[in-house]
DNA sequence: TTTCGTGCAAAGTGTTTGCAGGCGA
DNA sequence: TCGCCTGCAAACACTTTGCACGAAA
């Protein structure tokens, strides 16, 4: 069972159709080095040659982030990003200059929760971090 | 010296006048227990009974911002929000059901910033962390 | 067959911009 | 006075929505 057969059948399991484009979103996000925004997913579909159109990319990445599969955030600009959760939690790192994005694996947060939990008495469900600065390859210039 | 006179004075050295349109914004955040909307800036020296016009709003955001007085931050929504800097380099824990925003003033992330740049040889230069979750309040209903 | 998904176009938000007049230094 | 600042309206970018047709179960 590929991948794709997986969140596929997630997806029929929840009550959702197994469609092409639905696919088609998954696929892209299954390769992507770091999160991308819904017209990124749009228009890599596009060159792969399969026909879709940008509102269909946006109700299936809402409806994949209320079924758990991907997550979205808004990071660097005013666009949204979307990434799989099944590559797990993972922090951003961006280039203020060249505006490149790496994903980092570590999480530095879990004991930090537990002290905002003592001191205000939330249930902490999640968290975002994003760290800004000049790439290796922008320093040089 | 008040503490606008003293944002005021430093619009000036940087060659910016000094407005009535941006004395109100800088009291307005002066103001603020969580970072606000434009609108809500806006929203709130209108009522104080103030004319003032959203792009005037914006404009003298994005101004201080660039003369570094305010930090603009996207979380929550697609909304951005800004801060007084000099608030201090602050983090905000958002209740996921009814939105409350809260600042928080420790910040974990010191000594995870210096083993990212060990391994990815980035130059940080900053960082945004937000954490959600479910207020005291909300836990109740 | 029945229900859900899609394409298209139009409408909604939040934000930016061009221009002419007005205010601060 | 002079140049920056403002209000207004229009443009913009991203996202959402209504509707009729098309495809998956």
């Amino acid at each position: 069972m590929s991948k794709n057969d997986d969140i596929g059948s997630i997806l029929l399991k929840k009550g959702c159709k197994n469609t092409k484009s639905r696919k088609a979103v998954i696929e892209v996000l299954e390769n992507a080095k770091a999160p991308m925004s819904a017209e990124e997913i749009f228009l890599s579909i596009k060159e792969s040659g399969a026909p879709i159109n940008l509102s269909t990319v946006y109700r299936n990445l809402e409806l994949m982030e209320k079924k758990g599969l991907i997550e979205k955030m808004i990071i660097n600009d005013s666009k949204s990003r979307f990434e799989l959760t099944k590559h797990g939690h993972r922090h951003h790192l961006i280039c203020t200059d060249c505006k490149k994005m790496v994903s980092l694996d570590t999480c530095p947060i879990e004991k930090f929760e537990r002290d905002v939990i003592e001191e205000t008495n939330f249930d902490i469900t999640g968290h975002q971090l994003v760290l800004y600065g000049i790439c290796p390859d922008c320093k040089k210039e």
